[in-house]
RNA sequence: GUCCCUGUAGCAUAAUGGAUAAUGCACUGGCCUCCUAAGCCGGAGACUCUAGGUUCAAUUCCUAGCAGGGAUACCA
């Protein structure tokens, strides 16, 4: 519809040109939009004020111009010009109900849009390290990314959702270590367990089944494993050195096979953990990307190759430098340490290297706002490898700082004090916890009260949309139960002609325009708004009017309306990974 | 210091540069003999942080402040 009336424009606009009342190069931005309020009608545009001054008339002067020049349309029944230059469209009621029929022929894919044109794009959020449970944190990147995710979807974008998994790097055998001393305390050990080390329960669980598949074979003596090992920070030393080394006589004493099963004991059991855990939180990915490959590919090697070849890199003080700030950095990177070992950015930049390679035509990042500042790092990176840094979008999510009450929570993987995610979907629902975190647009910083989100579960507004669709269900077994039928085809959609209905018509018509503006936005709470409204609307109708009528045509006609209304419901709760509830 | 995000009713938030700034909670007065009261109707509550600028039009864009949060490794 919007686009219908933006064409009657573009021909007015022609016209005008044609008779001289505006410059023929007068080109113009102009748009169609939704009103706010029903007496500006259903549609206004603004052309006239956009092409007031190069027309040199008054806006309303040339309003009227336009008007007369408008090509007629069967769905507009009047036109006025408004404020200080608005032309006003009013439709007529036969454009409102072409809408139910088409909700209701295309059911689950209504509102399906084509803006995104089958183009694909890599979409990768969450990657949190593998190196405890997910904690609510990370909920909100998951909650986030997948909503997106189906958003792009139905916006007709081919999406490819993963998750990038670091499990290189020195963090991953500090978790091996953590896991080896808690199973040697199961051995019967007395550990003083290293203050850099993972220390969360889960660490325990880990090495207890560690201790079922190997019993005792990977046991050493407290004092051998401890033995030059130089003192933890409680006893004055450096925990980074001390962990460092322990991590070393780890590798020694077990040797490279045996440590291999203590490693991957801990990663695998972690990545299974994480994936039952956001599989039950709705999300699904296409691919688990492992850091590992990129160096065991030589992926990483390529890229500094090629970085180097282009003359981007260069040697100081024993490390490899990246010239990033050649692009846009604020300095330069390291990409090779030292001591020979690739820095995590080198890593980063072999994994979008793949990424670009692999032909999709846009990526997206959904990173932690602690992460902005590898932004430009990134984006420079690619630029220096020849790509286009426009392809990747990088999507800042803000922290969710958590509550209980007054009392604001640390986080900590490391310490082990966080509440993890399952825990959160246990305490206030998998439902009200995605709708908790998507209501708001990512760059808002969200205060997370556990106690609020607990105690207000049941009036969270999730329930009244939940609810709203309950509802409709509801007639519909009534309707059974009384032995009734209905059918689109014998309703009288001109009954339709109450205020209430013609709200809920309205709602229902900006449903594929939400879609559409909440895709090109990367905003999914765009669409938890309109299903607040959506719902409002119905619930407002429910009360004001009985649609369960002896009249049949009149019957037909308001179930049609309420069914087309639960299906946009079905399809938008679906979008945000929520549940559509036939009883509540 | 530099960089990023945010300042909107008591609270939490919304509003592709458009008209009288929207929603929920809290507050307040009503509505179940009726398709689920997890609902509805009414009331009250805002100089959209400040000062400039761009524009016919600014909550939105630009500049400078002020306030809160975050980032600033040869860590991952």
């Amino acid at each position: 519809m919007k686009q219908h009336i933006y064409q009657l424009f573009t021909q007015a606009l022609v016209a005008i040109k044609n008779k001289n009342i505006v410059t023929m190069e007068a080109t113009v931005d102009y748009r169609v939009e939704r009103t706010k309020d029903a007496q500006y009608g259903d549609f206004a545009c603004n052309i006239a004020m956009l092409l007031a001054k190069s027309a040199r008339m008054a806006p309303r002067k040339l309003a009227e111009q336009i008007v007369t020049h408008l090509p007629p349309s069967e769905f507009i029944t009047k036109i006025e010009i408004a404020g200080p230059g608005f032309i006003n469209l009013f439709l007529s009621p036969q454009a409102y109900h072409t809408v139910i029929k088409d909700i209701l022929a295309k059911n689950d894919t209504y509102g399906i849009s084509q803006i995104g044109a089958g183009k694909s794009v890599i979409i990768e959020f969450v990657s949190a390290n593998p190196t405890g449970p997910l904690h609510v944190g990370h909920g909100r990147g998951a909650a986030y990314g997948s909503a997106l995710a189906n958003l792009l979807t139905v916006a007709s974008f081919n999406v490819f959702r993963e998750y990038y998994v670091n499990d290189a790097g020195r963090q991953m055998d500090i978790l091996a270590v953590s896991v080896w001393l808690r199973y040697l305390e199961l051995c019967g050990e007395t550990i003083p367990f290293p203050a850099n080390g993972y220390q969360g329960d889960y660490i325990w669980d880990i090495a207890a089944s560690l201790h079922r598949e190997h019993k005792d074979t990977l046991y050493y003596p407290t004092a051998q494993i401890y033995e030059q090992i130089p003192p933890d920070s409680d006893a004055g030393g450096d925990k980074e050195k001390h962990i460092d080394a322990l991590i070393q006589q780890a590798k020694k004493l077990l040797g490279e096979v045996a440590y291999r099963h203590v490693f991957r004991e801990g990663i695998d059991s972690i990545l299974n953990d994480i994936n039952q855990d956001l599989q039950q939180f709705g999300v699904e990915y296409d691919q688990w990307f492992r850091e590992s490959t990129l160096t065991t590919s030589q992926t990483v090697q390529t890229a500094i190759e090629q970085l180097t070849q282009a003359g981007h890199t260069y040697r100081q003080e024993g490390a490899l430098w990246f010239r990033s700030s050649q692009f846009g950095d604020e300095k330069d990177r390291v990409l090779i340490r030292e001591n020979g070992q690739f820095t995590y950015f080198a890593s980063d930049i072999a994994y979008h290297f793949n990424k670009l390679k692999r032909g999709s035509a846009h990526l997206i990042n959904i990173w932690g706002a602690d992460h902005h500042g590898y932004i430009e790092r990134v984006k420079a990176s690619i630029t220096a490898l020849g790509e286009n840094a426009e392809r990747l979008t990088i999507l800042l999510v803000q922290f969710a700082t958590l509550y209980r009450g007054q009392e604001r929570l640390q986080m900590s993987t490391r310490s082990g004090q966080f509440v993890t995610l399952r825990e959160l979907r246990e305490e206030v629902g998998c439902d009200a916890a995605r709708f908790f975190y998507t209501q708001r647009k990512s760059e808002q910083h969200l205060d997370f009260d556990l106690e609020l989100a607990k105690s207000q579960s049941i009036d969270n507004p999730v329930y009244y949309i939940q609810y709203a669709h309950a509802r409709i269900a509801s007639v519909f077994r009534q309707l059974s139960d009384r032995q009734l039928q209905w059918d689109v085809k014998q309703a009288d959609l001109t009954r339709l002609d109450t205020s209430h209905e013609y709200n809920l018509l309205v709602t229902l018509a900006r449903y594929s325009e939400t879609i559409e503006n909440a895709a090109h936005a990367y905003a999914p709470h765009q669409i938890t708004n309109y299903l607040q409204t959506l719902a409002q609307d119905f619930h407002t109708y429910y009360n004001a009017h009985t649609f369960l009528v002896e009249e049949e045509a009149l019957r037909h006609a308001r179930l049609s309306l309420i069914a087309a209304v639960q299906q946009v419901l079905r399809n938008g709760l679906k979008i945000l990974g929520i549940s559509a509830p036939e009883v509540m």
